[in-house]
DNA sequence: CTCGTTTGATAAAGCGCTTTATCAAACGAT
DNA sequence: ATCGTTTGATAAAGCGCTTTATCAAACGAG
């Protein structure tokens, strides 16, 4: 039922090492019609290569692990589903782990996926990721053995990374907003820990100033990227009566925000211009659909996997550094004032 | 800076045996003493088995592969979440495909995973699965040496799976409607190979035949599932002018239609009361918020994972079938005729 | 005809861990 | 003092495959 190489070979008449030869194309000193006889029989017999027996002498096991803080945020999915189609396309497969936004998490999947033997590990850094000691990051990067490179994220350690352009996102959509008129822009920003959420925080100040606007501390308003956050935050940001346009570092506040309207009854397309980060899927059948940032995801992952795949073939060991440029698509959340 | 036993074996000054025997916990017979001095030094040098060599020799990997259609579909993305979170809880982990919703996707991810050495599998078919040759796929199932346990979907083959009641559900939802004064409910199938796309259509007729309302097949459309599906099917439905309610076989096809009548400027809440299935997140935030049947994910999870640890576990090998009861979210998409 | 070379195939060691059978020493009972 | 037991620890085989070193036979050149 479950046959093995030893099977094959006793069928085959020949030894062990031929048949292991045979199957990986090692070696052109045999025969070509045993060769044809083997992979005949290993077919007939539909042969499964015992992946631990593989690991342990050739120390390759095809696997990616793959962590993501949390694979309800669309992004993440769409994400994971990229990464996890290409990989297959070259023969990977991926250990998945959701680290439930938590350092603790992703550190246990680091070291789990690391004694499971994976060629490799693509990280989506958690919020915690940043806030923990970074020489303790490093050391455990190190001692993986084993690539790992960042997606969504950008350091200055010694590590690998694909990441957007997020101050220059966050720049277009306030552009965008100023050039309908805007002059009270209230921007959502993530927690500051998250490299991304600064980078996104920086662009709208930088927008800001560009067009020679005053920025304004009261106009800013954090929450932690889920829907939930964006929910709490409505209140406060309702009763600023000057504000016109909002900008979100993330298309699932502003869900949350139009939740909360919706309870309470109040039009919030109407009151607001807004701009969102991400291009969630959603956001195209929501009331009025949302003008916002995209990331494209199937580039990301694309990069991401190429770099990580070259790491793990040569050893081409160079910490590489590779930046998205994002784009604006706009709908219809955005009107003149 | 990656030790094995062997190593700390060495600098215990004992065997290899003996180091193997007190990680595991297997032996009483080796004194207190050295026992916590082992201990003591895997912990230091922060010893990480080869998951590879255990599976090897004890031919347990604590590694569950987990496949799903399509890990876009909210529905599957919050299960695959839960899913993780359990399986961790339980000391495993998880090998995720994304099977493109096709067969072949479904059978290469399992001979992999097979080969891979999972200690059994979860599957979510896609609706590709069940046109499949049926004899072939039990032999698959058989061949796999490995549990397999079906998740949203039932079957008659010898095969266990937990699903929710379909026809229960899709009653539910069309009584509601019905107790709104709808007489002219469209229904939007899906795919017929899909079981529960059938039991919910057969809810639907239920539902009418239960209340002597007769069953009209002009009223039923067919989609796939996905968002797009439903958008497709827009223009025929609306045509219908009689149509004063539509019940969708699941909330993505119902999101579809919602995105076709924003693109046409059709007010489609006020228009049609609508009913969806699988209680998505999002189906709150959009313009009215949907009502819907809430499939509860985090319980079909728990007991197919129970399910399956107990088959990998002890040798219980009856074939287990559960079926989760459903149950109506009220929101604000039905309003009385 | 002999010897170096090529061709075809295999034996054996190793990957890192588990587990069973075995061994040595200490102990207790007669 | 002797022998069966218990206690503590280890040697060795095995898991399924890869890979290197080795071997035997056939071949070709001088």
């Amino acid at each position: 039922m479950k046959y093995g190489m030893k099977d094959i070979a006793k069928k085959a008449n020949v030894s062990l090492t031929t048949v292991s030869l045979v199957l990986n194309n090692k070696e052109s000193r045999i025969s070509t019609q045993k060769k044809q006889e083997i992979k005949r029989i290993a077919k007939e017999m539909n042969y499964q290569p015992n992946s631990a027996a593989v690991l342990l002498s050739k120390q390759i096991s095809y696997n990616i692990g793959l962590i993501v803080p949390d694979i309800t945020n669309p992004f993440f999915t769409e994400l994971t589903q990229f990464i996890n189609r290409q990989l297959r396309q070259n023969g990977y497969f991926t250990l998945f782990v959701d680290s439930g936004n938590s350092y603790l998490g992703e550190k246990q999947a680091i070291e789990n996926m690391i004694s499971r033997g994976v060629d490799g590990i693509l990280l989506v850094p958690s919020s915690e990721f940043f806030s923990a000691d970074q020489a303790e990051v490093e050391t455990m990067f190190k001692n993986a053995g084993k690539p790992i490179i960042l997606l969504n994220a950008s350091t200055d350690m010694d590590i690998s990374y694909v990441n957007f352009n997020n101050v220059e996102g966050a720049m277009m959509a306030t552009q965008e907003l100023i050039d309908h008129g805007h002059r009270n822009i209230a921007f959502i920003k993530g927690k500051d820990h998250l490299v991304n959420a600064q980078e996104r925080y920086q662009g709208y100040k930088k927008g800001l100033e560009k067009n020679q606007l005053p920025f304004r501390k009261a106009l800013v308003f954090e929450g932690d990227y889920s829907s939930n956050s964006g929910y709490q935050l409505a209140p406060q940001i309702l009763k600023q009566s000057a504000i016109t346009a909002i900008l979100s570092s993330n298309d699932l506040m502003l869900f949350g925000l139009i939740k909360w309207s919706k309870e309470q009854g109040v039009d919030i397309f109407n009151r607001f211009s807004m701009v969102g980060f991400d291009n969630t899927p959603y956001t195209e059948i929501i009331e009025v659909p949302l003008t916002t940032i995209d990331q494209d995801a199937e580039k990301m992952s694309e990069d991401a996997i190429k770099m990580l795949l070259k790491k793990i073939k040569g050893k081409h060991d160079v910490t590489e550094k590779i930046i998205i440029q994002p784009r604006l698509i706009r709908r219809k959340s955005v009107k003149f004032i």
